[in-house]
DNA sequence: GCCAACGTTGGC
DNA sequence: GCCAACGTTGGC
């Protein structure tokens, strides 16, 4: 099986990946998209890379690198009544949506924004770089993900 | 906070 | 199966 290579996106105000440092591995649950879900369902693998992506931040950009810790599996919040993430179509015998384990792999110094991605050669083609893109889990290819990462160490060198 | 773009829902 | 209405996402 090939690597492949993600972009998850998250809100700053819901999980960073300070907060994914600091916990080792966390799991992603809640995402309530069709195509999203088909990705994590059918697509993610234990060692795929993923860009941490934070969306309706300032900057919004990706500020950090993950792996999957775990592919896809039941989101069991989706038949927990009452809970945020609850969906009376999903059951415990039938579930609806699913989830991954994330593994914190590298916080960046500062965030790849969204601004530059736009600018940077290589990187027209990226989901996340065209307009009106909401997917909160998009594939990339490794010569995106390369570009970004170095783009995030450059991040890095620049500060000290 | 605004609003454009998008996905989903539901009436017909 | 169409499409208007609605709710949500997310950049700015």
């Amino acid at each position: 099986m090939a690597k492949k290579y993600w972009l998850m996106k998250c809100e700053p105000a819901a999980y960073t990946i300070a907060d994914l440092k600091r916990d080792g591995t966390t799991s992603w649950e809640g995402v309530r998209n069709y195509q999203a879900r088909n990705f994590m369902r059918d697509e993610m693998h234990v060692g795929d890379a993923v860009l941490f992506y934070a969306s309706n931040a300032d900057p919004s950009g990706v500020t950090g690198l993950a792996t999957i810790a775990r592919a896809g599996y039941p989101d069991q919040f989706s038949w927990k009544k009452g809970h945020k993430y609850f969906d009376a179509a999903s059951s415990k015998e039938k579930p609806l949506w699913y989830m991954v384990d994330l593994a914190f792999k590298k916080q960046f110094d500062g965030t790849v924004s969204l601004a530059t991605l736009k600018n940077t050669p290589g990187l027209e083609d990226m989901v996340v770089t065209r307009r009106g893109s909401r997917l909160s889990v998009q594939p990339v290819t490794k010569a995106e993900y390369d570009i970004v990462v170095r783009l995030g160490s450059k991040l890095q060198s620049a500060r000290r």
